[in-house]
DNA sequence: ACGTCCGGTTCACAGGTGGTTCACCGACCG
DNA sequence: CGGTCGGTGAACCACCTGTGAACCGGACGT
């Protein structure tokens, strides 16, 4: 499926310039990330998959799709790298920005990017 | 917020395009709706059903064409399956939309989706 | 070449979530 | 009244996700 990349609505980031999105701005260019004023050191993994869930930013983005994106190929039944890494995004993120919540679970779908304040 | 929310044919949703009734919107490639600015997380199940009543907002809908389109099959007498569902929709459309109800009951017909403000 | 470090993947277990069914109750109707 | 129908809360169980740790292979320094 996909339909990607509309231009429409959010900012690019493949083009090296910084994405933002609330407090967060990822920096392609340098493959990190700052959360408020602190950098934030990220994988290639982490960093790829923190990009492809901010690009749509709000908007909840299917399992096999975020792999697909951040993998390539398609999501093997059982393959759980998505969960271990949305893991890691999770801690350092929240490290960096306590209070908040950044990446929301969609049961049977997948995530959604979106910087909110803890309940 | 312009939209055609006309009820009888068609704001898709099996093509991935949002379906718009009133400020209520379904983003079936998300599994997920927003009722006014407030994402709102549904199953699978949920999202289903809602897409299937809202696809035809302001129209009823027997029980039994509810539960073959979302559940498949035929309803088998004493199945409370889409009750179930329409509560647990209501009450996550309500919460998203306090004073606003959207799903009406006819009894022994069906359910009818319209968003209205509550009397 | 060897040992270490580190990122990426896989594993195993625990806790959550969702789907179905059940139980109970009030509303409605002949 | 007895029967049907829908609202609602809860039980039950399968599946999904969270999470810490083990495992593996490449990069690097000595």
């Amino acid at each position: 499926m996909t339909t990607a990349t509309r231009a429409t609505d959010l900012p690019e980031a493949s083009d090296g310039l910084p994405l933002r999105v609330a407090h967060v701005e990822i920096r392609p260019r340098e493959g990190m990330a700052m959360v408020g004023d602190r950098a934030v050191a990220l994988s290639v993994r982490e960093f790829s998959l923190l990009t492809a869930l901010a690009r749509r930013a709000g908007h909840v983005i299917a399992r096999e799709e975020l792999f697909s994106t951040v993998w390539g190929g398609s999501l093997r039944r059982g393959d759980r790298s998505i969960d271990v890494y949305v893991h890691k995004l999770r801690q350092k993120l929240e490290a960096a920005s306590p209070g908040w919540t950044f990446i929301h679970t969609h049961v049977g779908f997948g995530y959604r990017f979106a910087p909110e304040p803890a309940v």
